[in-house]
RNA sequence: UGGGGAGUCGUCUAACGGCAGGACAUCGGCCUUUGAAGCCGACUAUCCAGGUUCGAAUCCUGGCUCCCCAGCCA
């Protein structure tokens, strides 16, 4: 049944997602509950938008909830304006928490009940050593830490003092409340994490009532356990934390069941930055106008430069959740909100860089008004807009070139271009300053070629746009650019990001635009053809004031390729240098490729010779050189190898036995952990020896054995694994594959080799789990190639 | 050099011992009153080395590289 590839395409899913989808199915938990936790400290940008989607998502897919939860543990950063602002940007993306709004302050009352519970346990104690004796003492990742000499407190004592923090007895740092778990654990999160610490500060929701603030450790586990999240999901720098998190919650009362923390990947984009605190230093050295600004990867940012929600959705979609560390290229946000806007945003024409063009051939004082669609003929919609038509007009500087490049289907003398909705046009003059400037174009047009008049029979090998000069109406138009120049920002230790600030990612310019551009309203979507999609500025769309954020750039097959010549000549030179330039570029685009070539040259090292007891091992044995090196350094494997023998199956075979599968078995469960001995591994191997079951079979045997104490044979028996085919009944099972599936058969005689381990494994799940794979790709081959 | 994670086209991501697939990017072509969109095609990948297996991206062993952890931040 593993015909999945003509059935429907297999919905989206994700480790995360399969991992709720087992956890339901075992009956680990009845409903799903998720959470996005952000702390009120700052914007959300859009690798929050990856947690929200990924969040509420899988609530949504599961029938479960997600909520909303501000994780407000540190009143020193944090603020309600942050509060309102997280809760409109989730709303835009398109989420819903219902009543489903907690705050962490909210449990401050039972996150103390729980540290007096840990405290009455003797599992949590009140340090007094200052800050850096803390530090001191921790010790570092190579060096274990010492236990703090006020790690035997009393429970009273801990208790009156814990009380008298809470108080506000004490000046902030006196003391703090600890966990008292182990000072040298490998894991530095668990040398007696911090608990509690005492800021005497306001908190923007409870005031004055605390002295003392849970730390994210602490918290974070009680808030999910509280809320009955079931699935925790943070990112990958967590995973040191988790065992924070369990221990916590095995060691107070929380309510069952208790949630489990996953981590994935947090998003990364190419041409940004996206921690908190980098983008608070653009805003705050003022780099950029502010949290909002169109350039920010945050949301509030993207609304402004004319995100769409949905595309920022989709875009967090596909990127997919995994578990590696990984930069998406900037491109893919583009491509998902182009492929969005290209079916909502109305098509308009404005000129960004005006020049002059002169209709010699209409009269001065006549104006047409054409009716222009506001839709391509591929997007299914209706409407349309008065356009006027003068004898004078604006067209763009760059659709104009007085010696024009080979492929150039623009203006140029002498030559004729459509204009777009309008009439074509022949370029008659050019009018030029003594520096040679041009300052305007002259043309005649061609009046039997009206758009209106419908196929007019005269073809112009380009198209471009234009506006009415007297007619048209002057908005200003934000030209963004990424925020930075380089893909990788942060790559280079030795420099700040903010060095590679790109310069031009602003340009501010007096667009003339058609008439219907000025009836826009802020955050209205629109395309101006040829150029890109942009969006009315929300923000600045006051008292009738307009201004255009361009969201996107349309692609520009024309500019790619006129960059592409005109460097022709550097072509070569340029392909001489670049095995040079990729080995030191700055640009990080290739800092995780040169080490991996670099570690292709050092593995292919010789290895190291076999130890003494090795040889040793493979000469009185006759082993491989792999099985007595694994042997030899595994004694726990050793010693079940020699209990193993002696059962009259080879030592070679018994070797395998230990090395390949029991290695993989004692992964999870430990050798312990298994219900067979070396005897029964032993009877398994010499039962293989003496041809009575294959290879295949014996495996499904082992791990039969592994979880129920039955001898080998017994297993072999119950699961009916005797499959001795005969060569007819073979012959036909192959005759029938083959027969069920044609055009991989053909694809295979084409010289698809691959496919023949597809037909083999269909083979063998028609013949059962007995069979001999040998014997049946024998007869296979026989088919396939006769 | 302690512990925890991760390595699949340029980029992101699938394949749960059986056809290395998709998307973005790139490059061609078709179409075109947007050099857009759309359509068609091409290109390029399993970190390395051994081993097990009829068959390995997947299992075993070893190595390499990258990321995270020594805040009274989250």
């Amino acid at each position: 049944m593993r015909n999945e590839r003509d059935a429907a395409p297999r919905e989206r899913s994700d480790f995360v997602r399969e991992m709720v989808r087992e956890d339901l199915r075992d009956g680990k938990y009845h409903e799903v509950v998720t959470r996005f936790p952000p702390e009120p400290n700052g914007y959300l940008h859009i690798g929050h938008a990856k947690s929200v989607v990924l969040n509420f998502g899988v609530a949504e897919e599961f029938g479960g909830r997600c909520h909303l939860r501000f994780d407000d543990t540190n009143p020193e950063t944090e603020e309600e304006e942050y509060a309102q602002s997280i809760m409109r940007d989730i709303r835009w993306l398109g989420y819903d928490w219902g009543e489903h709004l907690y705050h962490a302050s909210d449990y401050f009352e039972r996150f103390y009940g729980y540290a007096v519970e840990l405290v009455e346990k003797g599992l949590a104690y009140v340090d007094s050593q200052s800050e850096e004796e803390i530090r001191e003492s921790r010790g570092t990742v190579t060096e274990p830490g010492r236990d703090s000499p006020y790690r035997n407190r009393s429970v009273d004592e801990n208790l009156d003092l814990l009380g008298r923090m809470r108080a506000g007895e004490f000046p902030n740092g006196a003391h703090v409340l600890r966990a008292k778990i182990d000072m040298s654990s490998p894991n530095m999160k668990m040398r007696d994490p911090l608990l509690y610490r005492i800021r005497n500060a306001a908190h923007y929701r409870t005031g004055d009532e605390w002295h003392i603030y849970p730390m994210y450790d602490f918290a974070h586990c009680l808030e999910d356990a509280i809320e009955s999240v079931t699935h925790s999901l943070c990112t990958l720098e967590f995973e040191n934390n988790r065992d924070i998190y369990d221990w916590v919650l095995e060691n107070v009362s929380v309510p069952k069941p208790r949630p489990f923390q996953t981590e994935f990947a947090r998003l990364s984009l190419t041409y940004t930055v996206m921690s908190k605190r980098k983008l608070l230093a653009l805003v705050k050295n003022g780099r950029v106008s502010g949290w909002d600004d169109p350039r920010m990867p945050t949301l509030a940012g993207m609304r402004r430069r004319g995100f769409t929600p949905k595309a920022i959705r989709s875009f967090c979609e596909q990127v997919g959740v995994a578990k590696t560390n990984a930069t998406v290229e900037v491109e893919r946000l583009e491509h998902a909100v182009r492929d969005d806007l290209n079916t909502k945003a109305p098509r308009m024409m404005g000129v960004l860089r005006p020049l002059k063009l002169v209709v010699e051939s209409w009269p001065a004082d006549e104006v047409e008004w054409l009716d222009a669609p506001l839709w391509p003929h591929d997007v299914p919609k209706e409407g349309s807009r008065k356009l006027p038509f003068g004898r004078n007009l604006f067209i763009e500087r760059d659709d104009f070139s007085k010696e024009p490049p080979p492929g150039f289907r623009r203006l140029s003398p002498g030559a004729e271009v459509r204009l777009r909705h309008a009439y074509i046009v022949r370029c008659t003059d050019v009018v030029e300053d003594e520096e040679g400037r041009i300052l305007e174009v002259r043309a005649v047009h061609e009046p039997k070629s009206s758009s209106k008049s419908g196929k007019s029979g005269r073809k112009a090998k380009g198209t471009i746009h234009w506006v009415c000069a007297d007619k048209s109406v002057e908005i200003p138009v934000r030209l963004y650019d990424r925020l930075f120049t380089e893909a990788y920002p942060e790559a280079d230790p030795e420099r700040s990001f903010e060095e590679y600030l790109n310069p031009a990612s602003l340009e501010t310019l007096a667009a003339r635009c058609e008439p219907a551009l000025g009836e826009l309203t802020g955050g209205d979507h629109i395309q101006l053809e040829r150029q890109g999609f942009f969006v009315a500025d929300p923000v600045d769309a006051k008292d009738g004031f307009l201004v255009l954020n361009r969201t996107v750039p349309l692609r520009d097959s024309w500019a790619r390729q006129s960059t592409k010549s005109e460097a022709g000549t550097r072509k070569e030179t340029r392909q001489a240098e670049s095995n040079d330039s990729k080995e030191k570029g700055v640009g990080g685009a290739r800092r995780a490729k040169a080490p991996r070539k670099r570690a292709k040259d050092d593995s292919s090292r010789e290895r190291a010779a076999l130890s003494p007891q090795a040889a040793t091992l493979r000469d009185e044995h006759g082993l491989g050189d792999e099985q007595a090196r694994v042997l030899a350094s595994r004694p726990e494997l050793l010693r079940f190898f020699h209990a193993a023998l002696g059962g009259g199956a080879s030592p070679r075979s018994v070797a395998r036995w230990v090395v390949n599968e029991l290695a993989a078995l004692a992964k999870d469960r430990g050798i312990e952990g298994l219900a067979f001995g070396p005897k029964d591994l032993g009877e398994l191997a010499r039962l293989v020896d003496e041809g009575v079951m294959n290879l295949r079979a014996a495996r499904i045997v082992l791990e039969e054995m592994a979880l129920r104490k039955e001898s080998p044979l017994e297993v072999f028996q119950r699961l009916g694994l005797q499959g001795a085919v005969d060569e007819t009944t073979l012959d036909s099972a192959v005759r029938e594959v083959l027969e069920a599936f044609p055009e991989e058969l053909a694809r295979y005689r084409d010289g698809k080799k691959g496919l023949l381990g597809f037909f083999l494994g269909r083979l063998m799940e028609k013949l059962g789990k007995g069979a001999d794979p040998k014997k049946t790709r024998e007869v296979l081959g026989r088919h396939l190639d006769p």
